[in-house]
DNA sequence: GTAGTGATGTCCGAAAACGGCGAGTATTCT
DNA sequence: AGAATACTCGCCGTTTTCGGACATCACTAC
């Protein structure tokens, strides 16, 4: 398996593209190790795009993704990851929101567990989803990073 | 999945084969369902010539199988597989026997639990491991068809 | 306040159940 | 006696089952 790997604001990020698409986006410490692509490519032209992409992400130039993506997961997975990008930049969602969005309203834990494994950090960003209370609860590169997204985010927001 | 499909003294047969070689040897009533191939191939040479070698031993002209297979279990089962080979046309082993031989003196039972899942019967003949008082025991396929395949090495046995 | 509870999907570890067994012992027929 | 049968118990790898733990939250009861 091939990773791409650059540097950002916060800290280094690798990424890994199969035969549909993006398929990981990992940050130094990731909680769950990647499980084996089966198809993975060394495709450059796919890994150069989303690089740049992020890297507007974080010059601040760029507020939405266009990417082939390619998500490997349960159905209530995909579904959840993919409502993830209906957040708008700079605004955040609670976790029983987006289970409702996922027609699970009950099932806001299961959506906090399923955010836990999301492959595309930042591309389907889930850093916008927080506790109903208004704390962040949780994020796989870690508090600060979440923390970091928001304002960052904040910053640039129109 | 593609399975090619032919007569024999004891019913139809079923075949598969994925890239490595032959996969599946499957009875008309076969008691474990086949998992699923991930990188099946309908590959005429290869069933071609595993159909051509299985008649054969039914006529009684062949009595060793020179094919590629493709075994996919666990490692233990794999090993046991592979010791099926080493049993001489005609001849019987216990279970005991097969497992001092594959490093497990004490693992019978679980070698009788990987012969029910020997996923090429007939070419590994897990028909000629029978219990150490001599009785058969049991067979995927059915203790008919065991019975029909030890009596007939024996009436061709040299 | 604060503490407890139930609903939800997935993963992970532990524990139990389950087989194509066998050796040893007891029981039952000739 | 001696042979056939029945029951018990240990053995081993695999499969299945089960109980928590989670990036939650609304509701109730004190």
């Amino acid at each position: 398996m091939w990773f791409d790997e650059f540097k950002t604001p916060i800290g280094m990020l690798k990424i890994a593209v199969d035969a549909k698409g993006l398929r990981y986006v990992l940050f130094e410490s990731n909680k769950h190790e990647p499980s084996n692509i089966v198809d993975w490519k060394k495709d450059r032209r796919v890994t150069n795009e989303a690089r740049q992409q992020l890297l507007q992400y974080f010059s601040g130039e760029r507020q939405e993704f266009e990417l082939e993506i390619s998500l490997a997961g349960t159905e209530f997975q995909r579904r959840t990851w993919q409502m993830l990008a209906s957040i708008p930049y700079g605004q955040t969602w609670s976790y029983a929101e987006l289970a409702k969005r996922v027609d699970s309203p009950k099932a806001a834990r299961a959506v906090g567990a399923a955010n836990g494994r999301n492959p595309l950090p930042i591309v389907l960003p889930c850093h916008r989803v927080i506790g109903s209370n208004g704390s962040l609860t949780g994020f796989g590169g870690g508090l600060p990073v979440k923390q970091w997204l928001l304002e960052h985010e904040n910053r640039r927001a129109t």
